[in-house]
DNA sequence: ACTGGATATCTTGTTTTGCGATATCGGGAG
DNA sequence: CTCCCGATATCGCAAAACAAGATATCCAGT
């Protein structure tokens, strides 16, 4: 058993045929056959169940398939970490939450892309649940998110501490004032996100339970909904400080316990940390204003 | 680059030389040169720093060597996960402290090996260090030791609660009995076992510190030793009842929190469970006396 | 300069891999 | 029932990779 022969093994489960598995690797259909039936002769056991329409994995071959991936995920590692020479260079892909990209990362970005400018930094935003998923399956190195994930394959490592606010059309003086309105909507993010969580929390514990959502995909539009009046977010402080400051929103601070969350960098607990992404958690946590005994490491 | 390219890598880097390596790979130093050549190419560098007395790693070979293990280890395990059909067979090495192994073991070995009379099981007992380097490195699939051990890459479960007893030669009122005694000797396993570690601290929080040691390999000679009035020792109480029955020995019970002490089942995080080991600890908690509520499970 | 222990290179035979063509199988339409 | 379509299985041949043995080379110690 090969590292080649995973590679068509994982192409034929994945694609459900021999001849679409043989498209995919640039090559002929007699060819796959051949080395699937090599790898099932020296295995001992059949891999795949043959019918009209393809082939479906035995049951054999679905406890192989995961470890088919693994090498191949370990075989790319192990390339990059050969050509990895300490200096940052290559591609970088790191995931953020909009609301982080917005309010923390640029002054890092921009002094990071100064000093390695051989780094192909790519930022891909999303939601935490997406960026855990992505960060699981390989696609991105690490990623900015809301902690604690508490993901078994993931280590986590807090940066920045946010200090979130409910941020309304108009001021208030009691949250009660929120129940009169029968109307009222929580306008978040779309589903996945941390923030949404907690302000359903927030107001849950405030007897409010059951309001309407509505989902939004930017930080502005969200503000321009709240702003109209259309209903409350929660976000960081930051975030809304320009609207806050222009009159636009009214902010409202939570007790520390409710208003306090952490902005955690996730990244697979078994990947190579590449020199690029190392000299970019260095310096993410310098910029950080987070207080170094509460960090949590990476062996927590 | 390839499995089979990394294995005779892994191996000339150990061996530090292609002669070497081409004895224990079953071939000729000319195809182990030449292939080595040949990875350093496609990889674009160079792996080995070549001289007279043989090769040594390159900063790049030193990143590349990890991988080369992990990428065996990952094709050795996904070998036996496909020939494993469910039915628990073949080979099963776990270790164990030998305290474990006489006290708790007996009636689990004996119901497991007559129900699977397929599987090959082989116990190896040895000190909590020990083993669990031989559970990290891949020899052995689990094994009992004092816990919690709390190493990244090993899942830990609770599987049997012991209470610690002290061991003297005689009766005594009082530990500080013990003080007048100059000669006093604390009767240990050899380096690595937890109850070494508690058995000092125990004697350290009533002021006795820097107590000579005395290594022993066996519970037996431990046992005789402090029956001659050599010293005093920490052990299991079901480990020295008999010793106790016969009045060879006194034993001084402990407060609890001194006591008590958790024997865990470790093994690899991202190893295969087979199902010779996953019949095994199923049957390993079933026959423990842990309370339900408080195992701690492998996604702790 | 010689020697012992090591890697590098070259040649040749063997094995593996890749490709193309063809045989085979199984279900659905006519 | 037969034909056809979309699959996998098998075979022969060429190309590439690999293994083995013989030989060249390099380097330190004598």
């Amino acid at each position: 058993m090969d590292a080649g022969d995973l590679r068509v093994f994982a192409a034929v489960a994945r694609l459900g045929g021999m001849n679409r598995a043989a498209a995919q690797l640039n090559t002929v259909q007699s060819n796959v056959t051949a080395r699937i039936r090599l790898l099932e002769a020296t295995l001992g056991t059949s891999l795949f169940h043959r019918h009209s329409r393809g082939v479906t994995l035995t049951v054999a071959g679905q406890r192989l398939l995961p470890y088919a991936d693994r090498v191949g995920h370990l075989l790319a590692e192990a390339r990059r970490a050969v050509v990895d020479d300490g200096k940052p260079k290559g591609p970088l892909n790191v995931g953020s939450l909009e609301t982080t990209a917005g309010l923390r990362l640029p002054p890092l970005l921009a002094s990071y892309a100064a000093d390695y400018p051989e780094v192909d930094l790519v930022l891909k935003t999303g939601t935490t649940c997406e960026l855990v998923e992505e960060v699981a399956a390989h696609h991105l190195e690490g990623a900015f998110v809301c902690g604690p994930v508490d993901h078994p394959e993931l280590a986590e490592e807090a940066i920045f501490s946010e200090e979130l606010v409910l941020v309304t059309a108009r001021p208030i003086r009691h949250l009660d004032e929120l129940l009169r309105k029968s109307s009222l909507k929580t306008i978040v993010f779309r589903a996945g996100c941390s923030y949404r969580d907690r302000l359903d929390a927030v107001l849950a514990s405030r007897g409010m339970v059951g309001v309407r959502r509505l989902d939004f995909g930017s930080v502005e539009g969200i503000l321009g909904c709240v702003a109209a009046g259309v209903g409350v977010t929660l976000l960081p402080k930051g975030v809304v400080a320009a609207a806050w400051r222009e009159g636009r929103v009214a902010v409202h601070e939570l007790p520390v316990a409710e208003s306090q969350i952490d902005t955690m960098f996730v990244r697979r607990r078994d990947a190579y940390v590449s020199s690029a992404l190392a000299a970019f958690l260095d310096r993410a946590r310098r910029i950080s204003a987070y207080p170094a005994p509460g960090r949590a490491d990476a062996a927590e």
